[in-house]
DNA sequence: GCCGTTTTCGGCCCGACTGTTTTCAGTCG
């Protein structure tokens, strides 16, 4: 059982607690914080119970130090499984009405007995919901359509098709002359890879009145692209979009805007140890702005921007991508926060297919839109032989794609070069797909995973380690293989994978295509630790997929990568030196 | 359940919004 396995079940733990009857939340939050401390955790998790090493970790005390031994012995624990046996099915699947939480669960499931959400629904009918103390009509309403709405979509969205939403929301304000600032806030701001909802916060003039905010309001919610209108204010609007995302627009005065976009951008992870900084200077914040006390005398501190606040508080400026609570408020108050990578670092591409095998494009319309978005190479990866169902190419049909990517070289030769690459499939047994005579004669090598996904846990391991230990795998492509809302990945011990491919040398991708952003920026920050290098991979099939990369630089940001941690930003002569070099290791 | 240069007990981030009440609990971010 790995760490994540492990903060997995204690969040169970947090989520079955407050389910229970009489609950503490600070009980409950206890183990949240250590279901997150754990996370955070450096070292083999193992490893660290054996030498009792996890006294000591802030967030983790005697209990929750207990229940990690048990589940590292036992795979679980008794106090666990109590909770378990004790909590009825409907009461977790009702966390995910929105508007209901633990304590209306608890009144409807003590009254009602309801056992299913078929049976919930059913008595919202009966209009029995509407009857139960400290419940009503409304409630009643906000719970069917919550039911709906779970039943209608998965509750997350593609960041793309959010980004999307807001773009063309953020298009249509921006023409009201009213508005001084607009901004995007939320997880979309922080760019995660999925979002719940849309955050968007405006301001105006300090001293406009209810009129202008209602001409807003009015505007925002009568947008064609809004479905329906679940909340109305002056200072608050939440819609539902045509896609089915939810979205709350803010409206503050322009003085405040600063303070109320730093606070709906998030994370709440990052909130709260940076409240505890702030109490600490003696300084309070919230939406409404960030307060000194002196002589028992509030008093707002002005900030014209987010700067401006991180600033007051003794920090340099977190971006957003960053405010995850993974280390950035220690970081910047240490001014020692990395100089993030940006789109523009970006020289090439290296992970992207064409007619030969599975993409929509020939090699000189890749190469050419290339060159177009300014890149200066194209690494070529078509898929091996294995992958049939991609139109795998096997070792003859490999060596005439050399001829033609020679004949283009030679027609762009100095302002553009395509790299001879592979998509390598890594078989069952981690062999590749080419053996080394042809490995060796590519200029790098992607290899991946695209069959026998459900190996056991070790096997599965075993065979990427195999893989990675091959000296002509020079990156590992999609390591896990998941697809977001889709599928969770291949089983695979991740510290193990990235453990070796550190020993080894061997880059680790983020595949950048926005519905796998493979690997994770939680473990992308990991690998950077280690030294690991980290290709941005757009594994572009079309012209518009190489644009990929963009989602790519999200994951790379949020993960705390620097340009010099990834290849592609390199010009074409170190990256090719990188790779022959790294072989001969 | 965790934590502590004012604490080993009494706190725990904090405020808006909603819907229910008639002063507030629950939920959310």
């Amino acid at each position: 059982m790995n760490k994540n396995e492990v903060a997995f079940l204690l969040e169970e733990i947090a989520t079955l607690l407050a389910l229970k009857e009489n609950s503490s939340v600070f009980e409950v939050r206890a183990y949240e914080n250590a279901a997150r401390a754990l996370s955070s955790l450096d070292g083999d998790i193992t490893q660290l119970v054996k030498e009792g090493k996890l006294k000591g970790t802030p967030g983790l005390g005697p209990t929750t130090i207990k229940r990690i031994e048990e589940m590292i012995e036992t795979g679980s624990s008794p106090f666990l499984e109590e909770l378990r046996t004790s909590t009825p099915a409907i009461k977790l699947e009702m966390m995910r009405i929105p508007g209901v939480g633990p304590k209306k669960i608890n009144a409807i499931y003590d009254q009602l007995h309801v056992t299913t959400m078929s049976e919930l629904e059913q008595a919202c009918k009966d209009d029995k919901v509407a009857k139960l103390p400290g419940f009503g009509k409304k409630t009643q309403d906000k719970i069917l359509q919550g039911i709906a709405f779970i039943a209608e979509h998965s509750n997350r969205f593609l960041y793309p098709i959010a980004e999307k939403e807001a773009a063309r929301i953020r298009e249509a304000l921006a023409t009201l002359p009213e508005i001084v600032r607009l901004e995007v806030a939320g997880s979309l701001r922080r760019k995660r890879e999925t979002v719940k909802d849309i955050d968007m916060v405006l301001s105006i003039d300090d001293n406009a009145g209810s009129d202008v905010r209602r001409k807003i309001m009015d505007y925002f919610t009568s947008q064609p692209s809004v479905k329906a209108i679940t909340g109305k204010g002056e200072t608050k609007s939440s819609v539902v979009l045509n896609s089915g995302i939810a979205m709350d627009l803010r409206v503050v005065g322009d003085s405040q805007f600063p303070y109320t976009l730093h606070h709906f951008s998030g994370s709440r992870e990052h909130h709260i140890p940076l409240r505890r900084r702030a109490l600490s200077m003696n300084m309070t914040i919230n939406d409404y702005g960030l307060f000194k006390t002196e002589n028992g005398k509030e008093e707002l501190v002005p900030c014209k921007d987010e700067t401006d606040i991180y600033a007051a508080l003794g920090m340099e400026y977190v971006v957003p991508e960053l405010r995850e609570d993974m280390g950035e408020i220690e970081a910047a108050a240490k001014h020692e926060l990395p100089m993030l990578v940006q789109e523009s670092d970006l020289r090439g591409v290296l992970h992207a297919h064409s007619t030969w095998s599975d993409g929509q494009n020939t090699i000189r319309e890749m190469a050419e839109a290339c060159m177009a978005r300014g890149y200066s190479y194209l690494g070529l990866t078509d898929h091996s032989k294995a992958a049939a169902y991609a139109g795998g190419l096997n070792e003859d049909n490999l060596r005439r794609q050399w001829d033609e990517i020679d004949a283009l070289n030679e027609e762009f030769a100095g302002r553009f070069l395509i790299l001879k690459g592979s998509e390598c499939d890594i078989l069952r047994d981690g062999a590749l797909d080419f053996d080394d005579a042809i490995l060796a004669q590519l200029d790098f090598v992607v290899a991946s995973i695209h069959s026998n996904f459900n190996l056991p846990p070790e096997e599965q391991t075993k065979r990427m380690l195999n893989a990675i230990a091959n000296p002509y795998v020079d990156i590992i492509g999609h390591p896990t293989g998941r697809i977001l809302l889709g599928r969770s990945g291949y089983t695979l011990d991740m510290e193990a994978i990235i453990e070796a491919a550190a020993a080894h040398g061997t880059c680790i991708e983020i595949n950048s295509d926005p519905s796998r952003l493979d690997l994770d920026w939680r473990l992308v920050r990991k690998a950077r630790d280690k030294g690991i290098k980290i290709p941005l991979g757009p594994d572009a099939h079309t012209l518009a997929g190489i644009d990929n990369m963009r989602y790519g630089i999200g994951a790379a940001r949020k993960g705390w990568l620097r340009a010099s941690d990834i290849p592609n930003t390199w010009e074409v002569q170190d990256v090719l030196h990188f790779f022959q070099t790294r072989r001969k290791r």
